[in-house]
DNA sequence: TGGCCGATATGCT
DNA sequence: GCATATCGGCCAA
């Protein structure tokens, strides 16, 4: 018989694989809170690079990077901007970084709460997704999926790797990913397709 | 303690 | 394209 992919939430043990194929297959899940619900277009993977929190907050998020897997890890950015990540890998440090989402579901809550932006860039952005969904630093440390619900998607969908955002130290590795086409994902656009 | 630097978003030129 | 708000971590002193 033909199951359905899609029909069935993402466990726990999802989130305890290597890092780099929890952020590629977290493309194209619907991720959910409460009525607000999108599609994921967009994430980061994170381990043990020079860039990652393991390493550069060494005495915060490293427990939580470096211990567990299927947490949510909230940080503060700039002052008022929060970004939300779930950690990964049960065997190493990881966690990956949600950056957007393609708006499904409780649209209006979602523009209240980003104050009435256009419907494209209510989750186009790590900051912005985290304060569409009523991401709070109160969730870091919970269970993911005690927060948030996933499902994967139906389908294959079409990735591109490309480098990370925002970075200034291992801005080589591709550990970017993004659904190919989406208008939903954030800027700077990228470009390279990636293989297999 | 103080200074510096971000896994950012927004508004203005 | 560029400036800047805004604040938690981290490290030097």
């Amino acid at each position: 018989m033909t199951r359905r992919a899609g029909a069935r939430p993402l466990d726990a043990a999802f989130f305890a694989q290597p890092t780099l194929d929890v952020a590629r297959a977290l493309i194209g899940c619907t991720l959910r809170r409460g009525e607000c619900s999108g599609r994921i277009v967009e994430t980061e993977a994170y381990t043990d690079d020079e860039a990652s929190h393991f390493v550069t907050r060494a005495r915060s998020a490293g427990t939580l990077m470096g211990s567990t897997s299927g947490l949510a890890y909230v940080y503060s950015i700039y002052g008022a901007h929060l970004c939300l990540n779930v950690t990964t890998d049960a065997r190493g440090p990881g966690a990956v970084l949600l950056r957007a989402l393609e708006p499904l579901g409780g649209l209006e809550v979602m523009r209240r709460r980003r104050n009435g932006v256009r419907d494209r860039d209510l989750c186009r952005g790590p900051g912005r997704l985290a304060q569409a969904l009523g991401v709070t630093r109160a969730m870091s440390g919970e269970p993911f999926l005690g927060v948030f619900e996933l499902e994967p998607p139906g389908t294959r969908v079409a990735l591109i790797a490309s480098p990370r955002v925002g970075i200034s130290k291992a801005r080589e590795l591709p550990w970017r990913f993004s659904l190919s086409g989406s208008p939903f994902v954030s800027d700077p656009r990228p470009r390279a397709p990636e293989r297999g």
